[in-house]
DNA sequence: GACAAAATTTGGAACGTTCCAAATAATTGT
DNA sequence: ACAATTATTTGGAACGTTCCAAATTTTGTC
């Protein structure tokens, strides 16, 4: 009425009681008495009272906002990400900033700066390319639970959450070959990150094991996105020993072989087996039903705000590794299912 | 070292000045001494001091924080959208609140609440299904700056932004009725929403103008995915006078088309023909690339964005209501595109 | 009805910043 | 050298909450 906002003081008047009252019904304290907490509550509805935050904050010293950051929002294993991630953290009463850095490290730097600024009180951050365990020094130093996901940082004594990069593609291949395939490409992925030498590991471990040949020329390194797809299959076509089969470095990339194919008159999962890696929530209805390497997006988004949570929670910021399991989900794509429905292999 | 955290005082103490002066420096003020802005910004950097905006906030009343909901972040449409918006919030030195209500209307009431405890000073909402303007009706009574994307709520007073669905519709199937298509089907989205009945619209209205006959079994309703599109198809082909083309509810679903003419082994912009509607990224590469109306998604979040920063810095709550044009993309899917290189024709 | 114990309520004093009015220092004109 | 400016700096007093210690009220017991 006075002023503009309604604050404590005006519900306390309003009601009869003190401050100090209103702000333990706030905080649904058992102290006060029944009648009283109907009394400031009827109060604090009628006046159309919110609640300020930031100046609880000011007092206390835990805030319920946690930072995320992704490198890349536009692509949708990162957007399933953050939305698992949201999930928990919602119903844990928190609430979430969220940026996108576009593989930009000064926009990271940039929000990183402004979230602690805000007062976050813990950050999941998938680092854009390039970032370095320095990065995050004066996070720890300040003793800010940080949790990475997807992409390791060798170095970093933050958490981490990856998913098990080399057993997935090791898996992969192993399928492929079972098949009988013999010429199986690497198609996608930037070469000089780590994901992309864990999966490429696996790969090659796995390609050892089944007695087959390494050939430099069928791991084609693009961007790792659907027109990074269709490019590789442009690539290794051109090949004279062209290839059978590819593992892909993520969904995107295996989305866009599809396409490169059926550019060619091939279509994957009959004259071309296609695996990709991700699992992202559109390879299950696409068709032809993408194999591919679960790592489930949105699962690792929660288990990452869980894990974000109870670092909170308790205080402490010891670092702790998470790899988490991948299985093969084998769908269409690899030309196994084509008789039988769909079935799950664990690996 | 004493306590914990770093504040302007301890600042002030060790640059040998007053908290004030420290403050000013801060803001960047040009009534402090550049010998005393040196040495004060020279101890913050040594200190690690972090700048507390809660406390700040607490003192001003312009918070530099905008919220952003939006009701599925897994489509990348909204993805899109959020990126934008993220682009010019940000290079306006504001930070965003991103939630995703999954179309749950409560979880949008409660995700509303938290931001507005959290003091945010302006809202993008792309509302879930079944918000009613009275939803509005707090925030603007509290003069808060809020706009609403993609999806109008009528009756609500507050700005919005939405694409134009019924030119776009209609452009689409003026093409196809140019291409020499008679049997063009609407497929994909929930029948009981706004943007649904304006695209239908626009599509009856054309088909009108070409004197093509409606007939109520081409137009066949499912979720707005991909694997709504599946459906569709399938629904499609089930009729006796089975169509030749189809404008689709918006490009997840124009992808799910595609996927089930393959299935059916039918290729898409050959056999029969696909638009789409937004223009994600994917379509451009897409193989077909995806004829599709084009609405820019980013572009409107960038829109919003710079809409909502106006109403906030203005102060005025003038609600404005700006549909924003869109154009079709003519690429492959329609079959228009296939001697000639892709081309563009604005509507 | 008096006393102790339990239940409830309540004034400040923080929290870390900004803003205002006023104080102090440096510069200028005469 | 002195007043008049102009340029800098500076103590509080907010802002809206929480927390503590202490005050007040209620309840229970004999």
């Amino acid at each position: 009425m006075n002023k503009g906002r309604v604050t404590v003081i005006d519900i306390a008047h309003a009601a009869g009681v003190s401050k100090s009252t209103v702000s333990l019904v706030l905080q649904g304290s058992s102290l006060v008495n029944e009648a009283t907490r109907a009394k400031v509550n009827a109060v604090i509805r009628e006046l159309g009272y919110v609640y300020n935050r930031g100046a609880a904050n000011l007092r206390q010293a835990k805030s319920k906002i946690v930072g995320i950051v992704v490198n890349d929002l536009t692509n949708s294993f990162f957007a399933e990400l953050a939305v698992g991630v949201d999930m928990v953290v919602q119903s844990a009463g928190y609430v979430q900033f969220l940026s996108n850095t576009g593989e930009s490290i000064d926009r990271q730097r940039e929000v990183v700066a402004s979230m602690r600024e805000h007062g976050i009180s813990g950050l999941i951050v998938s680092p854009a390319r390039g970032t370095e365990a320095a990065d995050f020094k004066s996070l720890t130093n300040a003793g800010m639970p940080v949790v990475i996901v997807v992409r390791n940082i060798p170095g970093a004594k933050v958490s981490s959450l990856v998913s098990d990069n080399f057993a997935g593609a090791s898996a992969a291949v192993e399928h492929l070959a079972g098949l009988g395939h013999r010429r199986i490409a690497f198609m996608g992925g930037f070469a000089n990150t780590a994901v992309f030498a864990e999966r490429l590991g696996g790969y090659r471990d796995a390609l050892a094991k089944a007695a087959i040949a390494f050939d430099d020329d069928l791991v084609v390194a693009t961007a790792p996105s659907r027109a990074g797809g269709v490019e590789a299959v442009g690539r290794a076509m051109l090949l004279a020993h062209k290839p059978t089969a590819a593992v892909c470095f993520n969904d995107a990339v295996a989305f866009g072989v599809c396409d490169g194919l059926r550019a060619r008159r091939l279509e994957p999962g009959v004259d071309f087996a296609v695996v990709g890696f991700d699992d992202v929530i559109e390879a299950e209805s696409a068709v032809p039903a993408l194999t591919t390497v679960s790592v489930d997006p949105q699962g690792m988004g929660r288990r990452a705000a869980q894990l974000l949570l109870k670092q909170i929670n308790s205080g402490k910021v010891e670092a702790e590794a998470i790899v988490s399991a991948v299985r093969l989900v084998v769908r269409q794509s690899c030309g196994a299912g084509l008789d039988i429905t769909a079935r799950r292999v664990v690996s």
